[in-house]
RNA sequence: GGUCUCGUGGCCGAGUGGCUAGGCAGCGGUCUGCAAAACCGCGUACAGCGGUUCGAAUCCGCUCGAGACCUCCA
């Protein structure tokens, strides 16, 4: 077991929004549960957000040496739509329009999900199980709600009784809310004739004839109302009480609120000891949404095929600009932001390939890499404050191109430590990893070596047309040439 | 309308009472045949007004502006 779990790690707790030292139910397990995607189309910019937030909890928790069972559920059940095709659901409306089986979608976008994620480097959850293969579990707490007497069935849809539950309990300690305001508040919707109060939500809903995703009930065919499957998910597999559970800022309320309600009536406790919010994100300081024509999938920004983006913008990129800033910070995206952002990353990434070619003196003085190792992990400790760690790391790659450049020197424990801080927190914490992997590429090594070898003598006997002609061309072909002190390098665009 | 969050230099973005991150862009310099890369140096910003304080970007109040949730949404 590595010597950094014995470090202080803060987070913000969502309940009581402070930041508080993290203290694992039962160490070194934890538990720890984040909203995932409903597959019912592309995945867009904003699910890159929460996906690569709680990859960085995920592996530097990890990283300090806990067991982490990481579960990120699939929302396949649909749900309830507040639009003109009322009542039908999200993915059974897709299916119908595309004439495909409402499964068919779910593998389809469950796989493109997948696929986008990996591109990020964001790293599969432990479990990831999906809301329709665990109806029964949901039935069995809805029912369990319903003998508690917090719950009311009408023709076939069940409710979770906020009022009777304010009785006993605090509905609205997580995202602040008054019962009565939100009694007042909330707008007429369909359906809602059927509650007893407005602010009560459907545990389980009655399912009307054109729906196709329903299943048998004791309150007859339906389907699960949308709080329900983390709540019964998150018990199966993390216990009645588990550490950590994850989302959106936008889930607080009213999801991760009922949540709490339904877990606390259920189980017997409230179910989770730390939650915690990612903010959300903004194009051009706009909200990112569908109606808004503005949400952007993470195709468009990888492929640039998209009238508001001016390039393509590479999944590392993407991951590197969100970790540039807070996860609790909204974030701004707009093509300068996400260039200086690239710019600054490949800077960062030639160091972490260059810090392995350097060479140690050992008269050197010490350049007091463990300060910024320390630096690192106090940050990182800080509530992820990753922007603060990846500054650190830019110090680092200032001493790497100053030694290689021979500006400086340096001993062998501080390179060493450099190496290692450039491995544990670039790759390791961070994720990054490097683009255009050419490494394995020998025929490509092969000749750029000959070609710069070439360039190299005709700059030797002073030809500087034909030395700067190879160079022109090869920018031609996006490839650069780095001449330095120790010869010449190159690298792609 | 209700609840809440935020407003930092050209852009992005840390920082929550004194020690004034970082990236990108820009300017000057070193290096280079030239350029690029790299390195060195340069910007004294914190929406506005008022208050608390020896001292505020940081605390309090008001004004203006932006955003989130209250309704499917990461």
């Amino acid at each position: 077991m590595s010597t950094e779990i014995n470090s202080k790690l803060y987070i913000t707790n969502s309940l009581g929004r402070k930041k508080e030292l993290f203290e694992p139910l039962n160490p070194p397990h934890i538990g720890m549960y984040v909203c995932g995607p409903t597959v019912y189309g592309d995945a867009h910019l904003g699910h890159a957000r929460p996906a690569i937030t709680f990859d960085l909890l995920f592996r530097y928790l990890k990283h300090l040496g806990y067991k982490v069972r990481y579960v990120r559920n699939i929302t396949d059940v649909g749900h309830l739509e507040n639009d003109a095709d009322e009542g039908e659901d999200k993915i059974a409306k897709k299916a119908r329009l595309e004439a495909v089986e409402p499964m068919e979608i779910v593998n389809y976008y469950t796989h493109r999900y997948h696929q986008q994620m990996d591109q990020l480097n964001v790293q599969r959850p432990s479990i990831e199980p999906h809301a329709s293969a665990h109806i029964i579990e949901q039935i069995e707490m809805v029912k369990k709600i319903l003998d508690k007497g917090y719950a009311y069935e009408v023709d076939g849809s069940v409710y979770f009784d906020v009022s009777q539950y304010s009785k006993n309990y605090q509905y609205g300690i997580l995202s602040g809310r008054k019962l009565d305001e939100l009694m007042s508040n909330t707008r007429e919707l369909a359906g809602q004739s059927e509650k007893r109060n407005s602010a009560d939500f459907a545990i389980w809903k009655n399912a009307e004839p054109a729906h196709i995703m329903r299943w048998p009930s004791p309150w007859g065919d339906g389907f699960p109302g949308w709080h329900m499957e983390c709540s019964a998910m998150g018990c199966k597999y993390l216990g009645k009480e588990f550490d950590i559970h994850g989302g959106g800022m936008d889930l607080l309320f009213p999801h991760h609120e009922a949540e709490i309600a339904q877990s606390t009536i259920a189980n017997g406790k409230s179910p989770v000891r730390y939650w915690m919010h990612n903010n959300m994100i903004t194009i051009n300081g706009q909200k990112m949404g569908k109606s808004l024509g503005n949400a952007l999938s993470l195709d468009d920004f990888f492929s640039g095929n998209h009238s508001a983006l001016e390039q393509a913008y590479s999944p590392m990129t993407i991951r590197f600009f969100i970790l540039q800033a807070h996860y609790r910070s909204t974030l701004d995206f707009s093509n300068e932001a996400l260039q200086a952002a690239e710019k600054g990353m490949k800077r960062l990434m030639a160091a972490t390939s260059d810090v392995k070619q350097l060479k140690a003196e050992k008269a050197a003085p010490n350049l007091n890499i463990e300060a910024i190792r320390q630096d690192c992990y106090a940050a990182m400790n800080d509530d992820l404050n990753s922007p603060i760690a990846i500054a650190k790391l830019f110090d680092a790659v200032r001493i790497v191109n100053t030694v290689k450049d021979g500006y400086t020197q340096i001993n062998p424990l501080d390179l060493k430590l450099l190496q290692e801080l450039f491995e544990v927190f670039v790759f390791d914490i961070l994720g990054l990893q490097a683009e255009n992997a050419n490494q394995d590429d020998q025929l490509l090594d092969g000749l750029m070596e000959t070609i710069i070898q070439l360039r190299q003598e005709a700059r030797q006997r002073k030809d500087y047309a034909t030395s700067d002609l190879i160079r022109d061309k090869l920018t031609a072909l996006q490839i650069v040439l780095k001449d330095g002190k120790e010869g010449t390098s190159w690298d792609k665009k």
